[in-house]
DNA sequence: CTATCTGCAAATAATTTGCATGTAC
DNA sequence: GTACATGCAAATTATTTGCAGATAG
């Protein structure tokens, strides 16, 4: 019922430009792909997307405001978006004693977890400390 | 050029709503509210709901595989999705040491930080129990 | 061969927005 | 009285889906 996945070209483009492109809508994943394939269409790109994100090959990461984000890493881990760039930066937390994978939390039995921050991210740190700098 | 916001009957409605409601979708405020105020149209749900989260009275909510959700609950806490009834449960972690706000972590600053699992919620932990317990 | 994919275009559905009118203060 | 809000309906936008033809295995 399920079906043998297939190995298309157009699978493995997309997922090619999963691993470039850093944490990209399925949009951004679309123009990318669509300058080598032309003719790969949007809804492929969906299509292909989500059964990624079903059979755990990618992990759909649905940010504050923002359309899904596909990220190829796997390992689990937080998301920080930068308030001023919007960019999103992976985060190993050092601790995870809490919120792991099986833990029971509250009666919560937890499978997966997703942690997100927002705040300001260590380019735009850096960005404004020379900016900083400068003023003196 | 922010503007004093007003207090109406509209806005009072849907506060309300929020406060009885469980981590509601916009459309389940919309329908909630309606029985009592007829008029009140969905575009208004939106827009006062989003004027709330702006001024951070309430918390908007980006829970993957679903609309945007809202939580009057401000004190910070993680979400868990059960897996199998789709509940929402808040649920406060006795550390968040690692990713409490102002932290730094990776050269990530946090302002705002939000976590969510999936898993299996106590309830249906409870029901599954007891299920388990007459197949015996 | 045939089950799975793809491209295309139309369909969904949440959310936003423009505008004329209503109303809080 | 004058901003700010609301209702309505149309617009926008991500994502999904139906279907006929293409293709991987």
């Amino acid at each position: 019922m399920a079906g043998v996945p297939r190995n298309t070209k157009q699978k493995q483009a997309v997922y090619d430009a999963l691993c470039r492109l850093d944490h990209p809508t399925a949009t951004e994943v679309y123009e990318y792909v669509r300058s080598a394939h032309p003719t790969l269409s949007r809804g492929t790109v969906f299509r292909v997307l989500g059964g990624f994100a079903a059979e755990g090959r990618v992990r759909r990461v649905t940010l504050e405001g923002s359309d899904a984000r596909f990220d190829h890493t796997l390992a689990p881990h937080a998301h920080g978006r930068c308030r001023l760039c919007g960019r999103v930066t992976d985060i190993f937390l050092p601790d995870y004693a809490s919120i792991a994978r099986g833990a029971i939390c509250g009666g919560f039995q937890i499978e997966e977890c997703d942690v997100e921050f927002s705040g300001i991210c260590s380019e735009c740190n850096k960005k404004q400390m020379r900016e900083d700098a400068k003023e003196e």
